[in-house]
DNA sequence: ATCCTGTTTGTCAGTCACTGACAGATCGTC
DNA sequence: GACGATCTGTCAGTGACTGACAAACAGGAT
């Protein structure tokens, strides 16, 4: 009961010193004693210095794949992905700590490990939706390019976004990501794509366009 | 001429300990010492413990991006990714050094972030290649999105290899991942994509097909 | 108020990655 | 063999994190 307050208190001051002097220039001692507590304490909180920052990862992972789930099905894996992203930010727009997350992120290049593991993370989400979705296995190769194609894709969207600042919407630029790319897999005709034709070379033999085998 | 040697030598023994006892439970000390070293003279030849296993980032990324510049302007970006992936393989097989490097990467999960941002530093590789193949600006939307996609595809495409134990060939994955999804982005044309067209919803209107303006 | 029990916290000591400063050793060279 | 440059060891310190233990602090039952 009391732990749940303290860990808040720890991490509106966490927030507040990585933003004002630098998520590098800031130790977890001075966060724990701004925030009147042990290190040890913090630790105790908190697994790492940088979760007061990022929050649960899992927990972002389930929150939007549940969101994803809600898609209609006729929709490209992509456009139900942009689709999401779209109406979320204009549903329940970002509040100040969260622009302040984003701001102290954007704002540390030694994060940028970091949120590249979160991506991996996302992609593991997408990976299982985009299964349930086809019909595929969480093994199959086709669906892990997908996958991953998803999240650099959002990600793309999304930082073009915020460095726009404003001048382009999340929907004229997801408009321009689908545009810019055209994935097969359509949840109900799921191509198989291509087995072995024992050519040389990587290039596409006759044309791609749909083999279809629905 | 003698810093070389060592460095040499505490790499080579790095690389035994950490594939022997797991990179997580090998510390730099340790390290330095089997090499007959101190800790800071480790830290002297290699700015991090995790220098001796992956090398110059930089310098291989580089080496890459050379060989993709030598492929032929009419393949597709993938396409050219790829094939460059598949011909180095063929010509330059791994050693049993480069094996034991994947080895001990791929059994040490907490070296995920530093591996993601290896691919955002790739992908920055890409994308400098991309706006000389294409004319475009480093800073172009659609670059992006295409140069995040080339990474995360050649990913793929190694992974699964890797894991296949050579059921798959570089080659047949290459074809699959081609046709899996389908880039509109020739050199040649590289294409406008498309601009504002002010009704709602993340689909796409009429249809992508060749919006050419060459 | 007091006791009891479980939670929360502080203290202490330790590991590991990494760094700056300085002094001793070693190397190639004349 | 003296000499300047390079290489290395020693020492001390920071910052993230952990385990162990005991003191402080709940809240409810008596």
């Amino acid at each position: 009961m009391k732990a749940l307050r303290t860990r808040h208190r720890i991490e509106r001051v966490a927030l507040e010193l990585f933003d004002r002097d630098g998520y590098d220039n800031v130790s977890a001692r001075q966060v724990a004693e701004a925030a009147g507590v042990t290190e040890r304490t913090f630790f105790r909180h908190f697994a790492t210095k940088l979760e007061p920052l990022m929050g649960n990862p899992d927990q972002r992972i389930e929150y939007f794949t549940d969101l994803l789930r809600q898609q209609p099905l006729h929709l490209d894996p992509l456009e139900a992905v942009l689709a999401t992203i779209a109406h979320e930010e204009a549903e329940y727009p970002p509040t100040p700590e969260d622009l302040m997350r984003r701001r102290i992120v954007l704002a540390t290049p030694s994060l940028l490990p970091e949120i590249q593991a979160f991506e991996r993370a996302i992609e593991r989400g997408f990976v299982e939706w985009l299964a349930e979705r086809t019909g595929r296995s969480v093994d199959d190769f086709e669906i892990a390019v997908v996958a991953s194609i998803l999240v650099v894709t959002r990600r793309n969207v999304f930082e073009a976004w915020s460095s726009s600042g404003g001048s382009e919407t999340l929907l004229s630029l997801s408009r321009r990501a689908l545009a810019t790319l055209d994935l097969h897999l359509d949840p109900a005709t799921a191509g198989d794509a291509a087995g072995q034709e024992g050519d040389q070379g990587v290039g596409r033999d006759g044309d791609a366009s749909d083999d279809g085998e629905g």
